[in-house]
DNA sequence: AGCACGCCGACT
DNA sequence: GTCGGCGTGCTC
């Protein structure tokens, strides 16, 4: 019996399938393998199985070992995972085993632990424990009360609760059955909520639509009650007792409290969440509950849009415009991009949700490509929309970048017990040291950047690299002392609010006040229970939280997004406000939002006050027509980076040039310098090609990546291609 | 990407 | 003499 051959996929930047053996191992497509590859070992996956090779009999090997026991991956993935490699230009094996958990990529053998549920034996009786043996005694009447426990609730019986029940076990008093490790299913049941007549009209759209391949785009601004659409949705869905549902939310720390209210809600339907803070058991012990059907619902960022799912029936996108969904290394994929693909290869719905939708979405929502589900009142009747308004900083004198108009309103809110929320983009004390002599400002010496000061701790920082070093005591250009910190950061914005308002209990929420594992529940509980006037903070503070005791929101300094050579800037300035403004009254009490601005008049404020997302993004959509930029056209970026431009240069000249000779219909701009022109210490450089449509642009990539890979300069320089860039 | 091989310069 | 710099080429 001859051997066959097995196309292997490996994680390797070669895009190319690699033969081997089977070695005796009776594999099937989709199984996980061990192989010899040059001098190391790899862990690879077997993509098909042939009858010949066209590799040298005398260069093929047999693959080591084959992984029989592990449920293989399926077909679905693959195709879902060849699409991706296709569109964004990357090897399918890397894409590939990089959407495996790590556990199952590394040549140690995967095991996750077993975990059991106890029960007393028919013959056990309290008498046959010693009465000294108290934890004995505890497992004993709980196991009598409870029926099966399993080994979380045993654990609140006492911590030394598995040396007990093993030797409850060996005396025969219990005994084990073996559970599925990592389904919590604990019921903390609570009430169902009453639906408006914007809900429930959703929810009849989605479930009375006929089954199939269809895209709902969910539009409600924030606490209109859109998670409450997921809840009903996700139960419709799985009421026969079969079906999983995937939801992909944000790359933000809110996934504990979506996952805490889906469990209390659907305690009946086990539920696994894939993010980045599990543990790699963890992350893989619910992965398998995924692929093994036995979760039902999966909710996770980013990357789980890969997960196997043999039964998928709807797939949930929430707050599908936020930009956390686009990879910005390796593979460039976008997750809600794909999920949609996914979706279309299962022939099921998928319902996109958001306040402040993707301009993208928004298009293909106007031209009747997507379904529009709107949600137009906040779930909760009382509370109203907060009231927006702008104060014109030509007009105001700012103090420490504060005005007076600004600080009256907070000083209000203290006096009633309600709580404020300032809102700057800028960590740190001031974005600039700027000497007071020769205008020298500290810059850092691997980026195009400036350092920024953090004056607690005496020190400039990039905010790009991560570089860091001490206050210089003198001017390093003229020797000047007098060194002055310019402009506003968190820091100094706290400084400012405790000089003010000294009675005022204010609160710092950054990257750098968050950095402690707790920090971000500890200061959610701190507002929750009122301990908290003032938050002051980044971006951070925008997303998801309720804070119902606060009725002020503050906005510092956003015009330079108003005018940033980002075409996106606005979109994405746009849909912060909204979020940050989401933030004010969202219990009973109204709330009002002010903004510090030189442009009060700028049409986005205009919308942003009748929280007018149709109008402003329609605006935004002539402007993109008229620019012929995304979604009116379709664009990549060629990235690459060098220590030394010339070889930048080279390379995106010769892509530029061999771009031009494919004769697609793409317009191939000249290789420019990237916005920041050196990161870490490397020269950056990109060429940017756009399409009206998006055929001849992949087939251009197709063609290029094939010719870059093989280009000499490929070794000296780090290059990747970026489909549909969120970023320039 | 790794990891070898291979061919030149400056060291105990 | 050899240690190690990184250019070149290959991996079924």
């Amino acid at each position: 019996m001859p051997q066959s051959i097995l196309k292997i996929a490996l994680d390797v930047p070669l895009d190319k399938l690699f033969d081997y053996l089977d070695g005796g191992f009776d594999v099937a497509t989709g199984q996980r393998v061990l192989v010899t590859f040059g001098r190391r070992r790899q862990i690879g996956l077997v993509v098909a199985k042939a009858a010949e090779s066209d590799v040298p009999a005398n260069k093929l090997r047999a693959i080591e070992h084959a992984y029989l026991d592990e449920p293989v991956v399926d077909s679905q993935v693959f195709r879902l995972l060849r699409f991706c490699a296709d569109y964004y230009q990357y090897p399918f094996g890397q894409a590939l085993l990089s959407s495996l958990p790590a556990r199952l990529r590394q040549t140690e053998p995967a095991v996750s632990r077993r975990q059991f549920a106890y029960t007393l034996t028919a013959s056990a009786t309290l008498e046959a424990i010693p009465g000294r043996k108290v934890v004995q005694r505890r497992v004993f009447s709980a196991l009598a009360e409870h029926g099966e426990l399993n080994e979380t609730a045993m654990a609140a019986i006492s911590a030394g609760w598995r040396k007990a029940v093993q030797e409850m076990l060996s005396a025969g008093l219990v005994q084990a059955r073996e559970v599925p490790a990592g389904l919590r299913t604990e019921a903390r049941h609570s009430a169902e909520p009453e639906l408006n007549p914007d809900q429930t009209r959703s929810i009849e759209a989605v479930t009375g639509n006929p089954a199939g391949f269809k895209t709902w785009l969910l539009h409600g601004i924030t606490g209109s009650g859109k998670t409450e659409v997921y809840i009903r949705l996700i139960a419709q869905f799985l009421k026969d007792n079969a079906g999983q549902v995937l939801v992909l939310v944000p790359e933000i720390n809110l996934t504990p409290q979506l996952e805490a209210r889906f469990r209390s809600r659907l305690p009946q339907l086990p539920l696994v969440s894939l993010h980045s803070n599990l543990n790699e058991g963890e992350r893989l012990q619910n992965w398998r509950l995924a692929q093994s059907g036995m979760a039902r619902i999966v909710i996770g960022t980013r990357l789980s849009v890969f997960t196997p799912l043999p039964d998928l029936r709807l797939v949930i996108v929430d707050e599908e415009h936020d930009a956390s969904y686009k990879q910005q290394d390796g593979m460039r994929y976008h997750a809600r991009d794909i999920a949609l693909v996914r979706a279309q290869h299962s022939d099921i719905p998928i319902v996109l949700g958001s306040a402040t939708p993707a301009l993208e979405t928004w298009h293909n929502a106007r031209t009747g490509k997507y379904e529009v589900l709107a949600l137009t009142n906040r779930a909760v009747a009382k509370a109203a929309l907060p009231q927006i308004r702008c104060i014109d900083t030509t007009r105001n004198m700012l103090h420490e970048g504060l005005s007076d108009i600004l600080v009256d309103a907070m000083r209000e809110r203290l006096a009633r017990g309600e709580q404020s929320l300032l809102f700057i983009n800028r960590r740190g004390y001031a974005p600039v040291l700027l000497c007071s002599a020769c205008y020298w400002i500290a810059p850092c010496m691997r980026c195009s950047a400036r350092l920024v000061v953090h004056l607690r701790q005496g020190r400039l920082r990039c905010h790009h690299c991560g570089h860091e070093q001490k206050i210089p005591p003198a001017c390093p250009s003229c020797g000047n002392t007098d060194l002055h910190p310019t402009g506003h950061g968190t820091q100094r914005l706290e400084q400012t609010l405790a000089a003010l308002m000294p009675e005022a209990r204010i609160l710092r929420v950054d990257r750098d006040s968050m950095q402690r594992k707790n920090a971000l529940n500890e200061m959610l509980a701190a507002v929750h229970a009122d301990e908290i006037d003032i938050l002051v903070g980044t971006q951070m503070l925008a997303k998801g939280h309720d804070f119902p005791n606060l009725t002020l929101v503050g906005v510092i300094d956003t015009d330079s997004a108003l005018f940033s050579p980002d075409f996106r800037a606005a979109e994405r300035l746009f849909s912060q406000l909204m979020q940050v403004a989401g933030r004010a009254g969202r219990a009973d009490k109204p709330g009002e939002v002010l903004i510090q601005t030189a442009f009060p008049d700028h049409v986005l404020f205009n919308a942003l006050r009748e929280q007018d997302y149709p109008a402003f993004a329609n605006t935004l959509l002539q402007e993109r027509e008229l620019m012929q930029f995304p979604p009116h056209s379709y664009i990549a970026l060629l990235k690459a980076e060098a220590n030394d431009y010339a070889l930048v240069q080279r390379f995106l000249r010769f892509a530029a040039d061999t771009a031009h000779g494919l004769g697609e219909k793409v317009t191939v701009y000249d290789p420019v310098r990237s916005q920041m022109e050196r990161l870490k210490g490397m020269e950056r450089g990109q060429l940017m090609m756009q399409a009206n449509s998006r055929q001849p642009l992949q087939r251009l990539l197709r063609h290029l990546v094939a010719r870059l890979r093989e280009h000499p300069l490929n070794v000296k320089i780090r290059w990747a291609v970026d489909v549909d860039p969120l970023e320039f």
